[in-house]
DNA sequence: TGTGATATGTAGGAGAACGAGGCATTCCTA
DNA sequence: TAGGAATGCCTCGTTCTCCTACATATCACA
């Protein structure tokens, strides 16, 4: 079962700045924790993740250094930039506003 | 205040198939209804309506008359196939399935 | 007459997601 | 010691969706 569903478009980049936010991570355990968390309802491809990131370091969202895993290898480690805290934070409640009002719609019943 | 925020991709269909559920409804009113019963926070763009349309249309999830509208007009009024039902459960399941997830991960703290 | 609401549609472009590929290192095991 | 799995990074090309803008037509009303 656990079908991996696809993520609605614009979902990802709010994930990963979510995942960000917890503390500096890499891009390969982002993705691992995503789909940890999730229980593997979020999977996120190579090919998805990697251009999102790119994506929002370059809106400078996102900020980067090179540093060691604990495994001894070198990692790309993210981190939020100011911007991206209150982009976080505006995407966050806009994703609440919307899922709640999707939610009404699709509780609606034949009784107009 | 009230921003119109952009629906992420695929829920445009969902929505869509919802409200044709409820009983025939011709393109403008699904969007006035949407927008309507979601306190303008789901605003359907006529660029966005019609070919969502079209496209339910050709995977034969809706199928459609001409009729005559309570103003008098001919409009093209959809109906849901069978085949639109049951893509329309399946899909209100995923979505549920996939919002509570994200609702999990946006809702974390950082005490891992 | 002209403007706003009703009603349908297309064209063009931007952007996101993903499959498929490539590359390098480390660790485990047969 | 050879091979594969896991870790870690990346890009290219395709596909799909969405949206801005535009085009069309009817009707009510001022």
């Amino acid at each position: 079962m656990t079908s991996k569903s696809d993520l609605p478009q614009g979902t990802l980049d709010l994930l990963i700045m979510k995942i960000v936010a917890l503390g500096p991570v890499h891009g390969y355990a982002i993705a691992q924790r995503l789909q940890q968390v999730s229980r593997e309802v979020v999977q996120v491809p190579q090919g998805s993740l990697y251009p999102a990131l790119h994506r929002l370091e370059n809106r400078g969202l996102l900020a980067a250094d090179w540093k060691e895993t604990d495994t001894g290898r070198e990692a790309k480690f993210y981190r939020l930039t100011r911007r991206g805290r209150a982009q976080l934070e505006a995407e966050t409640a806009s994703w609440a506003r919307l899922t709640e009002a999707i939610g009404v719609i699709l509780n609606l019943r034949e009784a107009k």
